[in-house]
DNA sequence: CCTACCGATCGGTAGG
DNA sequence: CCTACCGATCGGTAGG
């Protein structure tokens, strides 16, 4: 049961190709007409595929939630736990906003943007995957904490959100305007809010009060 | 040659209705039709006012623009300069971003999104209100550096850079999660910038290196 | 997976 | 500012 069947393998090329409008043009700007142009295949040829737009859109922001999971989460579980993990994380999450690949933006930013205002169930994926994001942020902080790194009154939440600050402040720079010093703005910007946070020398267990 | 038209009342009120639908749907979900209903207008009485969509999308970014002046940028001027109006720049910036008054978010923000992929005169346009405000920023951080509030080797583009990712979070956590906190987090985050490079107590003119 | 179609809506124009 | 219209494209379906 491993093997991918025709119809997967399809399914995976559409995907691709689907993934690469978005990034360009964000999932609103994603068409049935365009994908089957991309394809060459036939707008119903698509729908056997996705039974509807909004599945299709769905089944993208699925498929790059995976990607970010290979390139960004994954990586960083493989580096001992602590600040190494945590630099770690934040880099593979910067240069998988900052290049990944596809030939327009990261989807999850865009999306963010696109949805904020648009309730349904996209609106709901974009939140679910965010949250899932956050929380391993959060995660490579609270080890950080643990193995004494950080001072052990940091605020998981507030460095999860100081870095994610940093990371849409680096994909609108870069992305945007042009700046091909974004990259390294953001790694001195983490590198001083770590330091901020950083617990002693020396001290392995911090002290709970 | 102060008093307004009837013709451009009218185009006042459409350039309002126009803004609280881009406000929700960005400005690529900004379209004749829906404009149209909204002002009870038809299609072609828009077009005698605006002659394009493109010229109805750029007229609706520089009313925000404008907006974005009276609302952040004049009041902060009224503040004494150095870090008190490099305070109420951000204050008012955040406040801004998080209620504008409109029913949906920061037209600039999801623009920003919108157009980092979508080349044309609505990006360029994007592009320069960004390079605007953050010379604002810029400026302002300059100012708080020879008042002697900041330290004399402080960043402004770093630190304008740093501002950027706190309101871009702050949105995001706001309108997106529905996070109550975010406010709070980004002042605190703002603080901890500033607390970073503030110069020590009673230096006055910081030493010139 | 295809051809052939549907109603709705898109931006825009002619003519007044 | 309007009515009345244009070709193109939208998401989606029937039938195979």
């Amino acid at each position: 049961m491993e093997k991918p069947t025709k119809g997967e393998q399809t399914r995976a090329t559409i995907l691709d190709a689907a993934l690469q409008i978005a990034s360009k043009l964000g999932l609103e700007g994603l068409t049935i007409g365009s994908l089957a142009e991309a394809t060459s295949m036939s707008k119903s040829g698509l729908f056997a595929h996705f039974g509807s737009r909004e599945d299709l859109q769905l089944a993208v922001l699925e498929h790059a939630a995976q990607r970010y999971g290979e390139r960004v989460f994954l990586p960083a579980l493989k580096i001992e736990r602590g600040l190494p993990r945590l630099r770690a994380l934040f880099g593979h999450w910067l240069d998988w906003t900052l290049s990944s690949g596809l030939p327009g933006g990261c989807i999850m930013i865009s999306a963010a943007a696109e949805y904020d205002d648009r309730p349904g169930p996209i609106r709901d994926a974009v939140i679910a995957n965010q949250h899932r994001g956050n929380a391993i942020s959060q995660k490579a902080v609270r080890l950080a904490i643990d193995e004494g790194h950080l001072k052990a009154d940091t605020d998981p939440e507030q460095i999860a959100f100081e870095m994610l600050g940093i990371v849409l402040a680096s994909h609108n720079h870069r992305r945007l305007l042009g700046d091909k010093e974004a990259r390294k703005r953001s790694l001195l910007a983490f590198d001083q809010l770590i330091a901020r946070h950083a617990a002693p020398r020396k001290t392995l267990k911090a002290v709970s009060r």
